[in-house]
DNA sequence: GTTCGGTCCAAAATCGTTTTTGGTTGTGAA
DNA sequence: TTCACAACCAAAAACGATTTTGGACCGAAC
């Protein structure tokens, strides 16, 4: 019986005539192999066909060279622009120094903890990145506790870790300021989440904007909005019902902005002359709708890259919490109309 | 020099008072384990937070137990709600059969091929998924040649492979047809880029409602749209200004469609009125937008469950290719209005 | 009292790399 | 001629799990 035809990194030291830890050095780019023997490794690397097998490199190095991005599941229907931008730039960033991105989905909340522990525990990964950041985030506890590296898109109450977000309270301080100065007196919001801490900033922006233009904040004029369930449409309804209505509308993302749009029609009034509103986001439709949406910019390839940016700087060592927050430009467009407070 | 501490499943045994091998038939569930020693097992491994490094058992049982989706990135930033939707039912049927999903992102076109020969040669998956399907698609053809199991959403020129899809045909039939019975005579098409497989099925199927209908197709009336570039705006505007024009419009999609009703509008045409439209996806804002937009809508989530059945079955071992294709059900709503034929 | 069958478990081989350790070859200087 | 030193390479030891192989123990049957 003749020995088993030779597999893997052994077939190819078989073909280039050379031993297998030669075959490693030189594909691995490492010094002690002649420009010669290399060329001649790779050839026979590139006929055959052959790559390292990743679980046995891994396992050798307790290195995957991989980065994990987890998306959190209830929200993929209605913010997929959000996280895709976001990975456009991740990918980018990650690719260019060797380190390949992968993603993973969340099923449920409850999931979130989950999924990061049967990757962390398993050793899947190398560092983790996740969005939606909650006040107080538990998946981020855990992470701290165990040491491992990870990047969040967002902040919590307590900031302890590292992160890039946008600035959601000056957002919410222009919006507020901008309709304020356009004459409006009673200004509405319709919040995104408020279990995501981004949506409590802005809140915080909104009242600080208010503020900051002579009027009072009031709570009653706020609606919080959950994309899957009760649309700007219903939220308008609502909050058109309920009291002394408002002439403006800062509305925590586009969708919730065009659909509260409808909602206003419905009532007989016209979005962009009766009522002024202000989205968030800047989705592909925005600039399309009638009346064509004043919104929030914001670059989220260019989030992406800071994103892996830092990921890689703790990878490299850094332990220092890093934090960026990212200015997102006020698009004018047309559904910010002047308030009646501005014609008396 | 007293021994290393113990790590990995070898802690777990010790903590157990039990032999290594012990711990992995308990933990995976293999006979010949007594009851009292599983528990036993179970509950030290909980204690100590392990899980088995997933490099190892890979490596040992050459298999992954994941699902790789690979995502075309060119499209990321407009189409995204197609690719979460899909990913979404996927995930749940992957993970109720122990089976993880993974999602990768190809940088181009050109990169396509390449992740995919990186995750099979290393071994990272056991079965790829993939959309965007070309007439003539070398990805699938690499994928087949090595007798790697995967799944496509989406039909090439060949059909030799398993895909789930829209039925494309029906759905540009229906569109057609009915424009056709709403009196229309010059129905103009917008289509996604022809690039892709699913573009070509629309127009096949848009020129049969057509002829169905006792009308001739006409190429002069068909425009390709490429959302980062040409949007339906654009589109639009070229089809109205080269020659007589339509009154109504087929859209290979919502975007091109809501776009494709501010340029309209642009000439001083009333989407909806004046020219009748149809879109297709059914994205969250067809609903919202003036006049509310008449679509084709599909089961993401259902395509996605039904993707991730097929390629269970083939890591099951069936080898016959499998072939599905959705229905995708026409939502009428405002902006398919009658045409002038109806009038007269 | 053996022998046999079951039930359970320990030791060792294995997966395919990387990395260490040590050895061989050849060249130039003493 | 010999020695030191480069420059290159082969063999073997990891990495951490799974799986095979074989052995211990116990009760029941002959």
């Amino acid at each position: 019986m003749s020995p088993a035809l030779p597999s893997g990194i052994r077939a190819v030291a078989v073909a280039a005539n050379v031993s297998v830890s030669t075959v490693s050095r030189a594909l691995n780019g490492y010094g002690d192999v002649s420009p010669d023997t290399r060329r001649r490794v790779e050839m026979a690397a590139e006929q055959l066909g052959y790559r390292a097998s990743f679980a046995a490199s891994t396992l050798r190095r307790s290195q995957t060279d991989t980065i994990t991005f987890m998306i959190s599941k209830p929200w993929t229907r209605y913010v997929d622009p959000y996280f895709l931008g976001i990975l456009d730039g991740l990918e980018m960033a990650l690719s260019s120094n060797g380190f390949e991105l992968q993603v993973v989905m969340a099923r449920d909340f409850d999931g979130e903890l989950d999924v990061i522990r049967r990757i962390v525990e398993r050793k899947r990964s190398d560092a983790l990145i996740f969005a939606r950041t909650r006040p107080e985030d538990e998946r981020i506890d855990w992470l701290e506790a165990r040491g491992n590296p990870f990047v969040t898109v967002g902040r919590t109450l307590r900031n302890s870790h590292s992160f890039v977000d946008r600035d959601q309270v000056k957002l919410g301080r222009d919006a507020a300021r901008r309709l304020a100065a356009l004459g409006h007196k009673r200004i509405g919001h319709l919040t995104t989440p408020l279990r995501y801490m981004y949506s409590h900033l802005t809140v915080q922006g909104v009242r600080e904007g208010l503020e900051q233009a002579g009027l009072t904040y009031d709570p009653a004029l706020d609606v919080e909005c959950f994309l899957s369930r009760k649309t700007g449409e219903e939220a308008v309804t609502e909050l058109f019902m309920r009291g002394p209505r408002p002439t403006a509308l800062i509305c925590g993302n586009d969708l919730i902005a065009i659909s509260a749009m409808d909602g206003l029609r419905r009532l007989g009034l016209t979005p962009g002359e009766d009522v002024a509103l202000i989205g968030c986001d800047d989705i592909p439709v925005a600039a399309h709708v009638r009346p064509a949406l004043t919104t929030f910019n914001i670059d989220l390839g260019a989030l992406g890259i800071r994103l892996g940016r830092m990921v890689l700087a703790k990878l490299n060592g850094e332990t220092e919490p890093m934090q960026e927050l990212i200015t997102a430009p006020m698009v004018v467009r047309q559904s910010d109309c002047p308030g009646a407070g501005n014609e008396a």
